[in-house]
DNA sequence: TTGCATTGGCGAAAGCTTTCGCTAGAATCT
DNA sequence: AGATTCTAGCGAAAGCTTTCGCCAATGCAA
């Protein structure tokens, strides 16, 4: 009963979406020159990044502008998601999300965001 | 601004710590009794698990009994905080608990868990 | 005590991810 | 066109994680 789907982005393909998600689509040098600021990697590093996770479908480009321009094929939204129950599939045994609520709650939070969490919980209920 | 701490478990050292967590402080026998009834894999590779995890400080073990007994050396809860505060920073930038609730809210909940997530915003919120 | 089964450890192989050097094709400049 | 710079790709090295085979130590039983 392990890995159903694919396997979770790795740290650097991660950091890679996080650029194309805060940024948009771009093309290999905006990438690498944020990647680089970071980590100091070289340019071939980040275009075989890339090019791996092309491969892998974490990213798709488009091949018909000269620079060619990637975007994350994924949302951050489904990749949070996606973080989420692999989280609690392995370290809780499935749905645990009092628990992984309980782990967020030593983090500090904002008034705004406690609102926003209630609001969500509302329309949580509301769907069931 | 990278990997502030030390990394996440790995996947199979997870999958060890959960065994742990689940069955309480056990010999390398029955940890890999689970583990490999799960993946089928060797008792070697259990022990050589078990020991790297042991320099990683991940577990921590009792070698004055003859069958060593093993014990995770984190909590469930302190490893779901950690893998949470690596979520939130790596996909999002920092704070965006609302962001994760909302990754959270994609899959089902329990009326229970809805009644102890608000339960947990109304403490949070008489916290701050 | 001698032999057998269990336990623990080490080193090396196999498999990923991440890194880069080198090369070739495009675009730009003179 | 020829030189220079920018872009893309490939293969292989470097670094982890995961796996195992083989050996040593320990404990148990005959």
């Amino acid at each position: 009963m392990r890995e159903l789907g694919s396997p979770q982005p790795t740290a650097v393909e991660l950091e890679i979406l996080r650029i194309l998600w805060e940024r948009g689509d771009s093309p290999v040098r905006e990438i690498h020159a944020r990647l680089a600021a970071d980590k100091g990697t070289n340019y071939s590093t980040t275009v075989k990044m890339l090019s791996v996770m092309l491969t892998k479908g974490l990213v798709k480009r488009d091949e018909r502008v000269r620079p060619h321009v990637y975007r994350a094929a994924i949302s951050r939204e489904r990749a949070a998601k996606s973080f989420l129950a692999d989280l609690i599939d392995k370290v809780y045994d499935g749905s645990a999300m009092s628990l992984v609520l309980q782990a967020l709650a030593g983090g500090r939070a904002s008034q705004a965001e406690i609102d926003e969490a209630r609001r969500l919980l509302d329309k949580l209920e509301g769907k069931r």
